[in-house]
DNA sequence: ACAAAAGTGTTCTGTCTACACCCATGC
DNA sequence: GCATGGGTGTAGACAGAACACTTTTGT
């Protein structure tokens, strides 16, 4: 049989993937945004994103756009929602199907931001009035944020490969707006035994330095198997 | 300025919307499949849903897709997950995007799975395998349901406007796979203090009969906007 | 020696869990 | 009066919250 005979005839909306980029740096979290070269929304600030080509799936797609757009690759990346109102792009009829990423700031912060780049690092309060309807999708991707991280790893993903417990705790704090006490995140955290030691302290400060851990994936893919729940 | 100098000229997916009804009855949970009257796979059964038509966004095709199928309106409904692997229709490239819903069974029985139709509830531990990718959409809904119904009280939709305690703990029980105690469950539910007791019982049988609630939505809106928490 | 931030344990409190007996109803 | 399922309270275990002093380092 031929696929044509099978072919729709109804008219179709385009499709986009948006990617909200998180990162985390100076205690802040932050959001990478796109400056517009073009109409619509010429010179607003926007979320970098694309149109879904016909050999990839939304996912691949989000990723390519990631790649091209700020040269990130190899991050934490996951569906949120998909966007479809009527009046959503003055151009036309256009879906996106928006997702998130997390990425070690400290690793990227050089690429995306250099020079004569149209992307910039806006700390999520600073943010700037967005184009099309993409506040609201912020609006969504931080609650997102902030609900998953309790019970998923997902923190680490904005920290670098190793990190101290001082900074996991300022990330937390930041990402849920509460003050957490030390000694009881240390002690939660160490519970699930998924962080690794390094014994190695931060040097050269004008006190004590903290230890550096990092996270062990290996260990909390197999314990997850076994029906084990992360929780913060 | 025209619209048609900022058409897109990509070549576009077609999207349609799939709704996975949910229902509860007789202690099981239930979905409402449609045995497929045309290629591809004839005879097969598969989820509700249609093209997105021009006019309309995604939430307004799932809902408007619902009553045309099964008469069903006015029940809980939220967005699931975007479906557009490239080779999920054997048709040409189709976007889905999908959508739950919860109904009250008591009031729809009647209308899906009458006579002549082509519609049928089956219980989700009985369901055949389906058209499409509509397995793995299945697999991601229950999660997603199940994940759901501990921290927001959705379990309501799919009970009658007055339910009993022990009809809601049975529920709890089917969608979340575990045994739950008695009195230990009843006093959660009635901390809250979202119950309406009705102070009316359940006639008629040979035991004791059990008194009858209902959810208090209202209160439920007013406090939840004050910041407080569903969980059970 | 002092300023600055990291590291560490214990008590208290409230919540969750486990559990057994009486009650109402229809037959 | 008996079989069936509904309703109720309490004691022990456990986890979460609160809290203050000591340690390290650079200047």
């Amino acid at each position: 049989m031929e696929t044509k005979t099978y072919c729709y005839e109804y008219p179709r909306p385009a499709v986009t993937t948006d990617c909200i980029i998180f990162g985390f740096d100076e205690g802040e979290l932050k959001v990478l945004l796109i400056k517009r070269g073009i109409e619509p929304f010429i010179g607003k600030w926007a979320f970098p994103g694309g149109f879904l080509q016909m050999d990839e799936n939304s996912d691949q797609c989000a990723l390519r756009e990631l790649y091209e757009e700020t040269g990130v690759k190899n991050v934490f990346i996951e569906q949120l929602y998909t966007f479809s109102d009527v009046d959503r792009d003055p151009r036309g009829r256009v879906i996106t199907i928006s997702y998130y990423a997390l990425i070690k700031l400290s690793d990227y912060r050089l690429k995306a931001g250099d020079d004569a780049s149209n992307a910039e690092w806006f700390p999520i309060s600073k943010v700037p009035p967005l184009a099309f309807d993409h506040d609201r999708i912020l609006r969504i991707a931080i609650a997102r944020l902030r609900g998953k991280i309790r019970y998923q790893p997902i923190g680490f993903e904005l920290l670098p490969e190793k990190f101290t417990m001082p900074e996991l705790q300022s990330l937390y704090e930041t990402v849920l707006e509460m003050q957490l006490d030390r000694r009881n995140f240390r002690k939660k955290i160490l519970e699930t035994g998924l962080l690794i030691d390094h014994n190695e302290t931060v040097k050269g400060l004008p006190h004590k330095g903290a230890k550096y851990f990092s996270f062990d994936k290996k260990k909390y893919k197999e314990l997850s198997e076994k029906g084990f729940n992360f929780e913060i």
